[in-house]
DNA sequence: TTGATTTTTTATCATTTGTTAATTTTTTTC
DNA sequence: GAAAAAAATTAACAAATGATAAAAAATCAA
Protein backbone atom coordinates (compact mmCIF):
# COMPACT_ATOMS: atom_id res chain seq x y z
CA UNK A 1 0.00 0.00 0.00
CA UNK A 2 2.80 2.49 0.52
CA UNK A 3 4.46 1.16 -2.90
CA UNK A 4 0.79 2.39 -4.06
CA UNK A 5 1.13 5.92 -2.62
CA UNK A 6 4.64 6.22 -3.44
CA UNK A 7 3.32 5.69 -7.16
CA UNK A 8 1.02 8.14 -7.08
CA UNK A 9 3.74 11.26 -5.31
CA UNK A 10 6.42 10.32 -2.42
CA UNK A 11 5.72 12.13 0.46
CA UNK A 12 8.81 13.18 2.77
CA UNK A 13 9.33 10.97 6.31
CA UNK A 14 7.67 12.84 8.82
CA UNK A 15 4.46 13.45 6.74
CA UNK A 16 4.84 9.50 6.17
CA UNK A 17 4.87 8.35 10.04
CA UNK A 18 2.02 11.15 10.50
CA UNK A 19 -0.08 9.35 7.90
CA UNK A 20 0.22 5.84 9.23
CA UNK A 21 -0.37 6.76 12.96
CA UNK A 22 -3.85 7.52 11.40
CA UNK A 23 -4.54 4.16 9.14
CA UNK A 24 -5.78 0.97 10.20
CA UNK A 25 -6.74 -1.81 8.78
CA UNK A 26 -9.84 -3.79 9.03
CA UNK A 27 -11.62 -7.07 7.97
CA UNK A 28 -15.29 -7.18 6.34
CA UNK A 29 -16.89 -10.19 5.37
CA UNK A 30 -18.70 -11.07 2.11
CA UNK A 31 -21.61 -8.73 1.91
CA UNK A 32 -21.11 -6.70 4.97
CA UNK A 33 -22.36 -3.08 4.96
CA UNK A 34 -19.07 -1.25 5.64
CA UNK A 35 -20.63 2.10 5.35
CA UNK A 36 -24.33 2.67 5.82
CA UNK A 37 -26.87 4.30 3.58
CA UNK A 38 -27.37 8.09 5.01
CA UNK A 39 -24.31 8.56 6.81
CA UNK A 40 -21.34 10.80 6.65
CA UNK A 41 -18.38 9.76 4.77
CA UNK A 42 -15.34 10.52 7.24
CA UNK A 43 -13.26 7.86 5.68
CA UNK A 44 -11.18 7.08 2.96
CA UNK A 45 -11.05 3.59 2.23
CA UNK A 46 -8.25 1.64 0.17
CA UNK A 47 -9.25 -1.92 -1.16
CA UNK A 48 -6.39 -4.13 0.32
CA UNK A 49 -7.49 -7.62 -0.60
CA UNK A 50 -11.19 -8.38 -1.94
CA UNK A 51 -13.71 -5.80 -3.44
CA UNK A 52 -16.23 -3.43 -2.42
CA UNK A 53 -19.22 -1.03 -3.99
CA UNK A 54 -20.77 1.73 -3.62
CA UNK A 55 -24.66 1.63 -4.19
CA UNK A 56 -27.87 3.31 -3.31
CA UNK A 57 -31.67 2.66 -3.76
CA UNK A 58 -33.68 4.05 -6.22
CA UNK A 59 -37.23 3.45 -6.59
CA UNK A 60 -36.99 0.27 -4.21
CA UNK A 61 -34.34 -1.00 -6.79
CA UNK A 62 -30.33 -1.09 -5.35
CA UNK A 63 -28.12 0.39 -7.31
CA UNK A 64 -24.16 -0.15 -8.08
CA UNK A 65 -22.50 3.65 -8.20
CA UNK A 66 -19.30 2.13 -7.73
CA UNK A 67 -16.97 -0.86 -7.55
CA UNK A 68 -13.81 -0.98 -6.37
CA UNK A 69 -10.62 -3.72 -6.69
CA UNK A 70 -7.35 -4.08 -4.79
CA UNK A 71 -5.00 -0.93 -4.78
CA UNK A 72 -7.96 1.18 -5.33
CA UNK A 73 -9.37 4.05 -2.90
CA UNK A 74 -13.19 4.18 -2.10
CA UNK A 75 -14.90 7.26 -0.66
CA UNK A 76 -18.22 8.78 -1.09
CA UNK A 77 -17.18 11.63 -2.24
CA UNK A 78 -20.47 13.26 -3.01
CA UNK A 79 -20.45 13.51 1.15
CA UNK A 80 -16.19 13.25 1.76
CA UNK A 81 -15.98 16.68 -0.29
CA UNK A 82 -19.26 18.31 1.34
CA UNK A 83 -19.98 17.26 4.75
CA UNK A 84 -23.17 16.44 3.92
CA UNK A 85 -24.79 12.72 4.41
CA UNK A 86 -25.14 10.85 1.57
CA UNK A 87 -27.74 8.74 0.25
CA UNK A 88 -25.41 5.86 -0.82
CA UNK A 89 -23.46 2.96 1.21
CA UNK A 90 -20.56 1.16 1.04
CA UNK A 91 -20.83 -2.81 0.82
CA UNK A 92 -18.15 -5.88 0.80
CA UNK A 93 -18.78 -7.47 -2.25
CA UNK A 94 -16.56 -10.14 -1.14
CA UNK A 95 -14.51 -10.96 2.19
CA UNK A 96 -12.46 -8.00 2.16
CA UNK A 97 -9.73 -6.41 3.95
CA UNK A 98 -9.59 -2.25 3.90
CA UNK A 99 -7.00 0.42 4.50
CA UNK A 100 -9.13 2.28 6.66
CA UNK A 101 -8.20 6.18 6.97
CA UNK A 102 -10.23 8.64 9.23
CA UNK A 103 -10.95 11.30 6.84
CA UNK A 104 -10.88 14.26 9.96
CA UNK A 105 -7.48 13.68 11.38
CA UNK A 106 -6.22 13.30 7.60
CA UNK A 107 -7.82 16.64 6.96
CA UNK A 108 -6.36 18.02 9.65
CA UNK A 109 -2.80 16.49 8.68
CA UNK A 110 -3.36 18.30 5.39
CA UNK A 111 -2.43 21.91 7.62
CA UNK A 112 0.64 20.29 8.88
CA UNK A 113 1.99 18.24 6.25
CA UNK A 114 1.59 20.05 2.22
CA UNK A 115 2.80 16.80 0.75
CA UNK A 116 0.12 14.79 2.59
CA UNK A 117 -2.32 17.32 1.07
CA UNK A 118 -0.73 16.87 -2.66
CA UNK A 119 -0.37 13.14 -1.92
CA UNK A 120 -4.28 12.89 -1.58
CA UNK A 121 -5.40 15.78 -4.35
CA UNK A 122 -4.22 13.67 -6.98
CA UNK A 123 -5.18 10.08 -5.76
CA UNK A 124 -8.40 11.74 -6.08
CA UNK A 125 -8.08 13.58 -9.32
CA UNK A 126 -7.52 10.13 -10.77
CA UNK A 127 -11.25 9.44 -9.40
CA UNK A 128 -12.18 12.24 -11.01
CA UNK A 129 -10.87 11.61 -14.53
CA UNK A 130 -12.09 8.25 -14.25
CA UNK A 131 -15.51 9.54 -13.26
CA UNK A 132 -14.84 11.61 -16.72
CA UNK A 133 -14.77 8.49 -18.46
CA UNK A 134 -17.70 7.28 -16.99
CA UNK A 135 -19.84 9.86 -18.55
CA UNK A 136 -18.40 9.44 -21.52
CA UNK A 137 -19.84 5.83 -22.01
CA UNK A 138 -22.98 6.52 -21.00
CA UNK A 139 -23.73 9.72 -23.85
CA UNK A 140 -23.94 7.87 -26.34
CA UNK A 141 -22.48 4.36 -26.10
CA UNK A 142 -25.19 1.68 -26.17
CA UNK A 143 -25.55 -0.68 -22.79
CA UNK A 144 -24.22 -3.44 -25.30
CA UNK A 145 -20.86 -1.19 -25.97
CA UNK A 146 -20.80 -0.49 -21.72
CA UNK A 147 -20.97 -4.21 -21.29
CA UNK A 148 -18.10 -4.66 -23.97
CA UNK A 149 -15.88 -2.72 -22.30
CA UNK A 150 -16.06 -3.88 -18.48
CA UNK A 151 -15.67 -7.71 -20.24
CA UNK A 152 -12.04 -6.50 -20.70
CA UNK A 153 -11.43 -5.90 -16.61
CA UNK A 154 -11.20 -9.70 -15.47
CA UNK A 155 -11.25 -8.16 -11.76
CA UNK A 156 -14.74 -7.05 -12.10
CA UNK A 157 -16.03 -9.92 -14.50
CA UNK A 158 -14.92 -12.58 -12.28
CA UNK A 159 -15.49 -11.18 -9.07
CA UNK A 160 -19.37 -9.32 -9.09
CA UNK A 161 -22.35 -10.66 -10.10
CA UNK A 162 -24.16 -9.44 -12.87
CA UNK A 163 -27.31 -8.11 -10.87
CA UNK A 164 -24.69 -5.67 -9.43
CA UNK A 165 -23.40 -4.99 -12.96
CA UNK A 166 -26.21 -4.21 -14.67
CA UNK A 167 -26.89 -1.35 -12.52
CA UNK A 168 -23.61 -0.52 -13.00
CA UNK A 169 -24.30 -0.10 -16.77
CA UNK A 170 -27.61 2.04 -16.28
CA UNK A 171 -29.59 -1.14 -17.02
CA UNK A 172 -31.74 -3.80 -16.11
CA UNK A 173 -30.67 -7.46 -15.43
CA UNK A 174 -32.86 -8.98 -17.88
CA UNK A 175 -31.68 -6.38 -20.09
CA UNK A 176 -27.62 -7.29 -19.51
CA UNK A 177 -28.57 -11.05 -19.86
CA UNK A 178 -30.40 -10.50 -23.52
CA UNK A 179 -27.17 -8.59 -24.08
CA UNK A 180 -25.02 -11.29 -23.24
CA UNK A 181 -26.69 -14.41 -25.01
CA UNK A 182 -26.75 -11.83 -28.23
CA UNK A 183 -22.65 -12.19 -27.73
CA UNK A 184 -23.12 -15.82 -28.63
CA UNK A 185 -21.00 -17.53 -25.73
CA UNK B 1 -13.45 36.80 -9.30
CA UNK B 2 -12.05 37.31 -6.27
CA UNK B 3 -15.25 36.91 -4.96
CA UNK B 4 -15.38 33.62 -6.37
CA UNK B 5 -12.52 32.26 -4.95
CA UNK B 6 -12.75 33.78 -1.51
CA UNK B 7 -15.95 31.88 -0.99
CA UNK B 8 -14.26 28.58 -1.30
CA UNK B 9 -11.04 29.81 0.11
CA UNK B 10 -9.25 32.19 1.27
CA UNK B 11 -5.81 32.23 1.13
CA UNK B 12 -3.13 34.44 2.02
CA UNK B 13 -1.65 37.90 0.58
CA UNK B 14 1.36 37.23 -0.82
CA UNK B 15 -0.63 33.75 -2.73
CA UNK B 16 -3.30 36.35 -4.01
CA UNK B 17 -0.74 38.43 -5.23
CA UNK B 18 0.93 35.66 -7.28
CA UNK B 19 -1.95 34.01 -8.18
CA UNK B 20 -3.03 37.54 -9.89
CA UNK B 21 0.62 37.37 -11.60
CA UNK B 22 -0.52 34.83 -13.82
CA UNK B 23 -4.00 35.83 -14.36
CA UNK B 24 -4.94 37.16 -17.30
CA UNK B 25 -8.40 38.40 -19.16
CA UNK B 26 -9.16 36.96 -22.54
CA UNK B 27 -12.27 38.20 -24.61
CA UNK B 28 -14.03 34.96 -27.00
CA UNK B 29 -16.95 35.50 -29.49
CA UNK B 30 -19.40 33.10 -29.94
CA UNK B 31 -18.89 29.58 -31.44
CA UNK B 32 -14.85 30.51 -31.04
CA UNK B 33 -12.79 27.49 -30.46
CA UNK B 34 -11.36 28.28 -27.20
CA UNK B 35 -9.04 25.13 -26.76
CA UNK B 36 -8.48 23.00 -30.01
CA UNK B 37 -9.72 18.83 -29.91
CA UNK B 38 -6.47 17.14 -29.84
CA UNK B 39 -4.64 19.70 -27.29
CA UNK B 40 -3.10 19.48 -23.84
CA UNK B 41 -5.02 21.21 -21.52
CA UNK B 42 -2.52 23.39 -19.78
CA UNK B 43 -5.17 26.35 -18.64
CA UNK B 44 -7.53 26.67 -16.17
CA UNK B 45 -10.58 29.00 -17.17
CA UNK B 46 -12.87 30.44 -15.28
CA UNK B 47 -16.07 31.85 -17.14
CA UNK B 48 -16.52 35.81 -16.22
CA UNK B 49 -19.29 36.72 -18.71
CA UNK B 50 -21.17 34.53 -21.19
CA UNK B 51 -21.08 30.50 -21.19
CA UNK B 52 -18.45 27.68 -23.15
CA UNK B 53 -18.83 24.09 -23.48
CA UNK B 54 -16.73 21.15 -23.37
CA UNK B 55 -17.25 19.11 -26.95
CA UNK B 56 -15.87 15.97 -28.97
CA UNK B 57 -16.56 14.19 -32.09
CA UNK B 58 -17.99 10.45 -31.57
CA UNK B 59 -18.51 8.94 -35.29
CA UNK B 60 -19.04 12.02 -36.74
CA UNK B 61 -21.35 13.90 -34.23
CA UNK B 62 -20.62 16.41 -32.18
CA UNK B 63 -21.14 15.87 -28.24
CA UNK B 64 -21.38 18.44 -25.36
CA UNK B 65 -20.06 16.88 -22.61
CA UNK B 66 -20.14 20.20 -20.14
CA UNK B 67 -21.37 23.73 -19.91
CA UNK B 68 -19.99 26.49 -17.96
CA UNK B 69 -21.99 29.39 -17.02
CA UNK B 70 -20.99 32.91 -14.92
CA UNK B 71 -18.45 32.00 -11.72
CA UNK B 72 -17.60 28.42 -13.14
CA UNK B 73 -14.67 26.93 -13.84
CA UNK B 74 -13.79 24.86 -16.84
CA UNK B 75 -11.04 22.50 -17.69
CA UNK B 76 -10.94 19.46 -19.90
CA UNK B 77 -9.88 17.73 -16.40
CA UNK B 78 -8.71 14.38 -18.37
CA UNK B 79 -5.87 16.11 -19.43
CA UNK B 80 -4.81 18.96 -17.39
CA UNK B 81 -4.25 15.85 -14.37
CA UNK B 82 -2.98 13.07 -16.70
CA UNK B 83 -0.45 15.60 -18.92
CA UNK B 84 -2.02 13.32 -21.88
CA UNK B 85 -3.49 15.27 -25.21
CA UNK B 86 -7.51 14.65 -25.00
CA UNK B 87 -10.08 14.27 -27.72
CA UNK B 88 -12.28 17.07 -26.61
CA UNK B 89 -12.30 20.65 -27.05
CA UNK B 90 -13.22 24.00 -25.60
CA UNK B 91 -15.93 26.59 -27.46
CA UNK B 92 -17.61 29.72 -26.22
CA UNK B 93 -21.46 29.32 -26.87
CA UNK B 94 -21.81 33.11 -26.55
CA UNK B 95 -19.51 36.07 -26.81
CA UNK B 96 -17.67 35.33 -23.62
CA UNK B 97 -15.09 36.93 -21.08
CA UNK B 98 -12.68 34.13 -20.04
CA UNK B 99 -10.42 34.47 -16.80
CA UNK B 100 -7.49 32.16 -17.79
CA UNK B 101 -5.04 30.89 -15.51
CA UNK B 102 -1.62 29.04 -16.93
CA UNK B 103 -1.98 25.61 -15.32
CA UNK B 104 2.31 24.93 -15.74
CA UNK B 105 2.85 28.44 -13.79
CA UNK B 106 -0.29 27.58 -11.20
CA UNK B 107 1.16 24.15 -10.80
CA UNK B 108 4.00 25.46 -10.03
CA UNK B 109 3.42 27.85 -7.41
CA UNK B 110 1.58 25.12 -5.63
CA UNK B 111 5.06 24.18 -4.30
CA UNK B 112 5.68 27.60 -3.04
CA UNK B 113 1.84 28.60 -1.78
CA UNK B 114 -0.15 25.50 0.14
CA UNK B 115 -2.67 27.81 0.35
CA UNK B 116 -3.30 28.33 -4.03
CA UNK B 117 -2.85 24.17 -4.14
CA UNK B 118 -5.83 23.86 -1.71
CA UNK B 119 -7.86 27.04 -3.21
CA UNK B 120 -7.64 24.75 -6.18
CA UNK B 121 -8.20 21.12 -4.80
CA UNK B 122 -11.17 22.61 -2.88
CA UNK B 123 -12.42 23.72 -6.70
CA UNK B 124 -12.17 20.41 -8.38
CA UNK B 125 -13.46 18.67 -5.22
CA UNK B 126 -16.15 20.93 -6.34
CA UNK B 127 -16.63 19.81 -9.98
CA UNK B 128 -15.92 16.19 -9.17
CA UNK B 129 -19.02 15.87 -7.13
CA UNK B 130 -20.64 17.53 -9.89
CA UNK B 131 -19.52 14.83 -12.13
CA UNK B 132 -20.95 12.24 -9.72
CA UNK B 133 -24.18 13.67 -9.95
CA UNK B 134 -24.43 13.51 -13.39
CA UNK B 135 -23.63 10.02 -12.99
CA UNK B 136 -26.79 9.44 -11.46
CA UNK B 137 -28.54 10.98 -13.56
CA UNK B 138 -27.22 8.79 -16.29
CA UNK B 139 -28.15 5.75 -14.17
CA UNK B 140 -31.58 5.14 -14.52
CA UNK B 141 -33.12 8.45 -14.95
CA UNK B 142 -34.98 8.12 -18.04
CA UNK B 143 -34.24 10.93 -20.96
CA UNK B 144 -37.32 13.11 -19.82
CA UNK B 145 -36.51 13.10 -16.17
CA UNK B 146 -32.51 14.62 -17.19
CA UNK B 147 -34.46 17.26 -19.31
CA UNK B 148 -37.03 18.12 -16.30
CA UNK B 149 -33.75 18.76 -14.33
CA UNK B 150 -32.47 21.03 -17.07
CA UNK B 151 -35.35 23.30 -16.95
CA UNK B 152 -34.51 24.17 -14.14
CA UNK B 153 -31.34 25.89 -14.52
CA UNK B 154 -32.60 28.90 -16.65
CA UNK B 155 -29.00 29.74 -17.46
CA UNK B 156 -28.53 26.81 -20.01
CA UNK B 157 -32.01 26.46 -21.37
CA UNK B 158 -32.16 30.22 -22.33
CA UNK B 159 -28.87 30.21 -23.28
CA UNK B 160 -27.58 26.87 -25.01
CA UNK B 161 -29.03 25.66 -28.38
CA UNK B 162 -31.27 22.57 -27.76
CA UNK B 163 -28.85 20.47 -30.30
CA UNK B 164 -26.38 20.83 -27.10
CA UNK B 165 -28.83 20.08 -24.62
CA UNK B 166 -29.58 16.76 -26.32
CA UNK B 167 -26.35 15.83 -26.71
CA UNK B 168 -25.34 16.62 -23.04
CA UNK B 169 -28.82 14.76 -22.19
CA UNK B 170 -27.22 11.39 -23.91
CA UNK B 171 -30.19 11.61 -26.04
CA UNK B 172 -30.77 12.84 -30.59
CA UNK B 173 -32.09 15.92 -30.84
CA UNK B 174 -35.49 14.66 -32.41
CA UNK B 175 -35.39 12.93 -29.30
CA UNK B 176 -35.15 16.03 -27.45
CA UNK B 177 -37.66 17.85 -29.81
CA UNK B 178 -39.97 14.61 -29.09
CA UNK B 179 -40.00 15.22 -25.27
CA UNK B 180 -40.45 18.85 -25.20
CA UNK B 181 -43.55 18.34 -27.50
CA UNK B 182 -44.77 15.38 -25.21
CA UNK B 183 -44.22 18.10 -22.50
CA UNK B 184 -47.62 20.05 -23.76
CA UNK B 185 -45.86 23.71 -24.18
C1' DT C 1 -34.56 43.30 -45.60
C1' DT C 2 -33.94 39.10 -48.01
C1' DG C 3 -32.00 34.92 -49.25
C1' DA C 4 -29.21 31.35 -47.31
C1' DT C 5 -28.06 28.63 -43.56
C1' DT C 6 -28.87 26.55 -39.32
C1' DT C 7 -31.85 24.85 -35.88
C1' DT C 8 -35.99 22.70 -34.42
C1' DT C 9 -39.98 20.04 -35.14
C1' DT C 10 -42.76 16.38 -37.04
C1' DA C 11 -43.61 11.88 -38.97
C1' DT C 12 -42.57 7.04 -39.86
C1' DC C 13 -40.45 2.91 -38.97
C1' DA C 14 -36.57 0.12 -36.70
C1' DT C 15 -34.07 -1.04 -32.67
C1' DT C 16 -33.07 -1.07 -27.96
C1' DT C 17 -34.37 -1.38 -23.43
C1' DG C 18 -38.01 -1.98 -19.80
C1' DT C 19 -41.59 -4.85 -17.43
C1' DT C 20 -43.49 -8.87 -15.84
C1' DA C 21 -43.57 -13.60 -15.10
C1' DA C 22 -41.94 -18.15 -15.38
C1' DT C 23 -37.98 -21.23 -15.48
C1' DT C 24 -33.36 -22.70 -14.88
C1' DT C 25 -29.01 -22.41 -12.64
C1' DT C 26 -26.10 -21.33 -8.89
C1' DT C 27 -25.18 -20.47 -4.19
C1' DT C 28 -26.11 -20.77 0.59
C1' DT C 29 -27.47 -22.93 4.74
C1' DC C 30 -28.58 -26.46 7.75
C1' DG D 1 -26.06 -33.53 0.41
C1' DA D 2 -30.71 -31.74 0.23
C1' DA D 3 -33.75 -28.02 0.74
C1' DA D 4 -34.15 -23.21 0.41
C1' DA D 5 -32.81 -18.90 -1.27
C1' DA D 6 -30.71 -16.02 -4.54
C1' DA D 7 -29.10 -15.08 -9.15
C1' DA D 8 -29.42 -15.53 -13.97
C1' DT D 9 -31.88 -16.60 -18.12
C1' DT D 10 -35.71 -16.74 -21.29
C1' DA D 11 -40.02 -15.24 -23.38
C1' DA D 12 -43.63 -12.02 -24.68
C1' DC D 13 -45.19 -7.64 -24.99
C1' DA D 14 -44.80 -2.41 -23.96
C1' DA D 15 -42.37 1.82 -23.98
C1' DA D 16 -38.50 4.71 -25.07
C1' DT D 17 -35.17 6.11 -28.14
C1' DG D 18 -32.67 6.01 -32.69
C1' DA D 19 -32.43 6.84 -37.78
C1' DT D 20 -33.89 8.99 -41.71
C1' DA D 21 -36.30 12.31 -44.26
C1' DA D 22 -39.01 16.28 -44.88
C1' DA D 23 -41.05 20.57 -43.32
C1' DA D 24 -41.21 24.58 -40.45
C1' DA D 25 -39.05 28.07 -37.74
C1' DA D 26 -35.30 30.78 -36.33
C1' DT D 27 -30.93 32.90 -37.12
C1' DC D 28 -27.29 34.81 -39.83
C1' DA D 29 -24.93 37.44 -43.27
C1' DA D 30 -24.66 40.26 -47.29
Amino acid sequence: MQRFFDSIYRVGNEARAALQEIIRERTYSKNEIIQEIGSRCRTVYMVKSGAARIFYYKEGNDITEHFAFENEVIVRAESLFTGKPTAKGIQAIDDTVMVVIDSVKLFQLYDEYHDLERLFRLIFEREYVNTLKRIENFQFKSARERYLELVDSPNLIQKVPLKYIASYLGITQVSLSRIRSSLQD
